[in-house]
DNA sequence: GTGAAAAGTGGGTAATTGTGGGGAATATTT
DNA sequence: AAATATTCCCCACAATTACCCACTTTTCAC
């Protein structure tokens, strides 16, 4: 399980070194082959290649004659690319994603469970100033769970 | 199963030169022999033929008492054209298929599981950014679905 | 503090992939 | 049958990417 965050920079060829403190969970649990795709907020998610599978197979297995459903499937499948960790443990960002996530240089990368996020900076700070007033319009599912 | 998706360029003469990330398996699941078609939100859908005849078996077996189903019938399968690739991994796209989709150069091909979609990479940016406010009128299908 | 290891950064080169077009062969139209 | 357009097969150039090596900075142990 990921958590933790780190500020760091996109080299200019758009690779982004992976910090030590994933990459060896990461070659352990997949050997370095990822799958990174676009996230509706317009950050990136990056699975390792078996945690994400399953997720793609559900995905494709509802049914398309629903507009929202249609647009989730398209956005998340369509964006999924293959990626693999260099001897260096960067891995090279394709430029359509980089493009969806309006990363250039300074991104911040965060640990989010199964997953990893990445965030260009300046929206990293923006949806953490977000959360604001946890108390209203909370979702149901909250009812008595306590941090 | 497919998934990713590039930025290429039809070129003069109307050819898509397929990106080799796909290329290999389309060789190796239906020898380069493909299906072309419509799909109602104005893009084409590029299955292995084999993948399109079950498909299209199933189609024309509902009931012609419907006229959303017979809308379907009518642009799924009238629509639908056999290509194959040439040597150096290109379909020729027929006419009538480029105009329904408006492509004429630049063109986004996304993987979607069993099939390939091909966007006029303007309609593309704009289906991208439908996903929107992915808290209102999901379908329930997604319940209890996490990324 | 000093040295050794690890992590972060940058770039060169070769191979692969994307793009464009020439011209022969085939089909379509007049 | 001639003229025109379309499709196919080929080659050539341009852009991108994978792979590798080298250097700088940080971290940690002693």
């Amino acid at each position: 399980m990921f958590h933790g965050s780190s500020r760091l920079n996109l080299d200019s060829k758009g690779r982004l070194a992976i910090p030590a403190k994933y990459r060896d969970e990461l070659v352990v649990s997949c050997e370095g082959r990822l799958v990174v795709t676009a996230d509706p907020d317009h950050c990136l998610l990056v699975y390792p290649r078996q945690e994400w599978e399953p997720i793609q197979k559900k995905l494709m297995s509802l049914s398309s004659f629903n507009a929202k459903t249609r647009a989730l499937q398209r956005l998340l499948v369509g964006y999924a690319e293959d990626v693999e960790m260099d001897g260096a443990g960067r891995i090279l960002l394709p430029g359509t994603l980089r493009t969806y996530a309006g990363l250039d240089k300074s991104v911040v990368i965060a640990g989010q469970g199964n997953r990893l996020e990445l965030w260009d900076e300046e929206k990293w700070s923006q949806q953490s100033a977000m959360v604001g007033s946890l108390e209203e319009d909370m979702p149901s599912e909250l009812e008595g769970f306590s941090l």
